[in-house]
DNA sequence: TTGTTTTGATAAATTTTCCTTATTGCGAGA
DNA sequence: TCTCGCAATAAGGAAAATTTATCAAAACAA
């Protein structure tokens, strides 16, 4: 078999025209270099050396086998330094999926640090809903998912980042209350994203409230939407601070902070149980949980 | 030390996202590969696959090595079929591809005078359609292929054999011209070979015919096929000389050669730039253009 | 849950490869 | 002819890779 033993000993000794040289240089006994040599030689039925006394020159078809091996040793050689650069965490192509109902509200902030503090990350983001999300974290197609916790997938391992409190958000009221208990959502008043949007199941969960058929089926199907359908006066929903802090139009409506305990939805960090090192993990937690 | 060894298992490691089966591949113990793997590792200093239950997967790190090992495999490779091919032209294995159109109609007369002036060439024939053959090629599971240039994969050189030019087949007329004008092909009643053989495409550029949506739409799928629907009266279509000449039941068809500028498709050899040396690929041209 | 199967890792023994030292053979120059 | 320098060869030992056997963890089926 050919090896790349072979190939730097000929190197060596193409640039020592002289097997005893050539030997010291790759530091080994000058039998061992010659054996190598005679090895590649019979190996490639080519003569490549042209053995006279005082040493060696490289025959033509030497010549040309010496082109193919240092391009073969050169690119070795930057396969091995590509290791060297690759190390340490968040280095390369990293796919983090996202919640739409934290992506828009948390990215702007986190992006820039995490280009600050690892700069050659580069980073490839999906957002989807979280059964999409979890689906292909676990096919391998995504690196990590910031989510709603908890999750029940045994193959993957979670992190909580922060605690994210619920608001109502009623139309516009001069008397608005400065804060209300959760046991007082006016149900019959209630507005919430479409089945399948993971918002909708937060804040049901969160606020301890039962799916109710009587409760308004008119299903928005996007936070935008919503909460135009709020300031117009139809109805009140439950907002996460995540979405306050940033989402625009929120002029004409009343946010109202409840009393503790407060409801409120884990957001988390997920991978595979299965992933190579959890550096990359930690490092991205420490990331969002130190804004 | 990094080893041709390591990389070469961890490329079938990467095919077959199983060390077991990985290990069948390369004819190895499946300890053996895990070890070398490992090692490849550890070398690099990163993480290449993920072990899970049920396989393992490529990482990040994983996909740009394996992109890199596979160029230095295919380096070696071609620097070994350097040292077989030096020793004179066709001499050892030769992987030679065609396309379906010529094949069965050059090889007959081109095998034996092969076998005459190189006895030592062990010729392994594969037929494949022109897309599939280009990228054996440059993928080097390939040595070369006969097929209709002209191509544009700049990794490839093409080498014009012989041009052969297009006749129209129709049902049998006993009032048939002697020649036709490339511009009086009966359009409406054109029936050409289905999608993605690259025949009909070269009968429609050769022919200068734009596609045409009221052109009938079946597309036969085998040349065969093809001259079954004519003989049987259905329509026209273009043949290459190359497929008259050995092709049987033509009986009962007018076949019709053009007038000057007569279209005509060109065969010709295709090999990698890299490749070791040219020597191989003007014998075999020859071989092909003495006949 | 509890066996059962499958997967990759690990261990120990063995084979293969490679290396070292010692020696030989060959050719050029004194 | 003698001798010096060079590469090839031989023999024994060290290192690397492989094999078989076994293990632990995870997935799967009952």
């Amino acid at each position: 078999m050919l090896t790349l033993r072979q190939l730097s000993y000929f190197d060596a000794l193409a640039k020592e025209q002289h097997f005893g040289r050539a030997a010291e240089r790759v530091a080994v006994s000058q039998p061992a270099l010659s054996v190598q040599i005679r090895e590649l030689e019979t190996h490639l039925g080519l003569q490549l050396v042209e053995r006279f006394s005082g040493g060696a020159r490289l025959t033509e078809a030497g010549k040309d086998v010496l082109e193919k091996s240092r391009q073969i040793l050169l690119a070795v050689q930057e396969l091995e330094t590509f290791g060297q650069t690759r190390q340490g965490p968040l280095n390369g192509p990293f796919r983090l999926g996202v919640i739409p109902s934290i992506g828009p509200y948390l990215l702007p902030d986190m992006l820039p640090r995490l280009r600050t503090h690892y700069p050659h990350l580069e980073l490839i983001l999906r957002e989807s809903r979280t059964t999409n999300l979890i689906s292909e974290l676990s096919q391998g197609h995504l690196d990590a998912a910031i989510l709603a916790l908890p999750l029940e997938e045994d193959n993957l391992k979670t992190q909580a980042l922060f605690e994210d409190p619920f608001y109502l958000a009623t139309p516009k009221q001069p008397d608005a209350p400065a804060a209300i208990s959760a046991t007082a959502i006016p149900m019959d008043d209630l507005l919430l994203l479409e089945e399948g949007h993971c918002l909708r199941d937060q804040a049901l969960q969160a606020c301890s409230i039962a799916t109710n058929p009587l409760m308004k089926s008119f299903g928005a199907s996007s936070l935008t939407t919503l909460i135009q359908l709020i300031t117009n006066g139809y109805a009140s929903t439950l907002l996460p601070q995540m979405c306050i802090e940033k989402e625009a139009g929120l002029d004409h409506i009343s946010l109202i902070p409840f009393l503790d305990p407060a409801p409120s939805r884990t957001i988390g960090l997920a991978w595979r149980k299965s992933a190579p090192t959890e550096q990359d993990f930690t490092a991205l937690a420490n990331i969002i949980k130190n804004r």
